[in-house]
DNA sequence: CTTCTCCTTTTTGCATACAATATGCGAAAT
DNA sequence: ATTTCGCATATTGTATGCAAAAAGGAGAAG
């Protein structure tokens, strides 16, 4: 029989993401990952009760993976469990978002700083490549690529820093911040302003500039945090931290 | 009929903390802490196969609780899960034990900034006792209670920093590190460096020099980096990912 | 001696039954 | 009118049985 070397001759070393691992599910993660995107669609919205009956019906699984997922979910900060009374989803007040940020910036920063030393040339290309995605989305005032480009990018420096905790740390954060989803408007001015930063980063990227790296992702994020902020405040304060007896709902037999 | 107040009289608001809530466990939460007590004490060691028959019998829980408790671990990052092949005591090469302080010292850095602009003095006075207490356990040569007031302090810094997301990270990492026991040995230079150098945190901290604290923590938590990599290296470096068939052990009967 | 195959044993994943706890509501008492 | 008590119901926690998957081992082929 041919070694895995020979098996996968070519693809071993430079591009070993293009290898994924056949799909095989345990139900209990199928289970938490379809109650990640019901949290993070806003079908389950923060503060919503999790009813273990009824989620076993429409999901049609049985107690035992619904609670382990439960745990793994819990684990990760997107919901709260409360012995026996159940488990919420998190909710996220004024504070709690501001604290985000706060270790937000933190691990962009550092993330910046050690991405700038460690980032090979092809993945300052990559970088460069989305900026262009991500600026391509912003002329055509796409909101939604332009998010979903804007988190692959810092995702991405993240991932340049090239250490796992650190990866994991913010994974987690960004978890957590996925629940509430102030993605809905942006003004015009922080828009651009916001991808003038991007474009500096990219600089400072391409020019191993750790330190200014750094500063660049920390500022970005204050701009964000207060984004995110000001928002908050115009909805009223009373978006995120959610309605007190939401709860998944019952079907009509 | 009495009110609460009444009942209670001197103890509503003054003193609520006095009121503490009855010790009610749930079992997989008592299972969850005995076996991070098991890991920190070295009885399971990293790389441990965690066989859930064997446990349960040894435990005295049935497989439930366990599976839940091993979920609430693997959450912490104190154990790995394997689909269909079990859990393992999580094991830190030495990469991953710089990752794990490189993230450290941001996170600590981080902390010692927001401390030191929201620290009152009587949390200034709280650092200054255990402090002192630190000192006399290393005048005394007491390296456990050295390590153990060390830690308290670190904690305590990151809690003055006011940001329960970060405490949370940081609670979280360390957890992790627990499952190594690095606190061995330390010689006399290194000891003495760490103590004075805690001895300049306190001053920043009393001055409130965020800044200042923040770049001591980042330097103290790098020569401690350092100190547990040497360690590593001393011991051949094969310490730590530990032995790879380690298991539970089944009583004979 | 190695390697492959098939089979047995072990171990994990899931479902369900049972037990413990919490919740809601009406009646009684203040 | 308000509070409290007791009970019925609902919900969560735990135990156990069964099925599926993985690990281990004996034997045959190379």
């Amino acid at each position: 029989m041919q070694t895995d070397s020979l098996a996968f001759a070519g693809a071993q070393d430079a591009m070993p993401t293009d290898l994924v691992a056949v799909e095989r599910r345990v139900l209990h993660e199928a289970v938490a990952d379809r109650l990640r995107e019901l949290i993070i669609e806003g079908v389950l919205v923060p503060g919503a009760h999790l009813n273990e009956r009824i989620l076993c019906e429409q999901l049609q699984v049985s107690r035992t993976p619904l609670r382990e997922a439960f745990r793994t979910l819990a684990g990760e900060g997107v919901i709260e469990l409360m012995p026996n009374r159940g488990a919420v989803v998190a909710t996220l007040s004024r504070d709690d978002l501001e604290h985000a940020f706060e270790l937000m910036a933190a691990l962009e920063g550092l993330a910046g700083e050690l991405a700038a030393t460690r980032a090979t040339t092809a993945d300052v290309r990559r970088i460069r490549s989305l900026q262009a995605e991500m600026t391509a989305a912003h002329s055509r005032r796409d909101l939604p690529a332009y998010y979903r480009i804007n988190r692959a990018i810092h995702s991405l420096i993240v991932g340049l820093a090239g250490n796992p905790m650190l990866t994991d740390s913010h994974a987690r954060l960004n978890a957590r911040l996925q629940a509430v989803r102030f993605r809905s408007n942006l003004n015009r001015e922080k828009w651009d302003a916001a991808l003038s930063e991007h474009g500096a980063m990219v600089k400072a990227l391409a020019a191993r500039d750790g330190p200014r790296l750094a500063a660049l992702l920390r500022t970005h994020l204050a701009g964000k945090r207060a984004t995110v902020l000001a928002q908050l405040d115009d909805a009223g304060g009373e978006r995120v931290r959610s309605p007190r007896r939401a709860s998944v709902q019952e079907h009509r037999p």
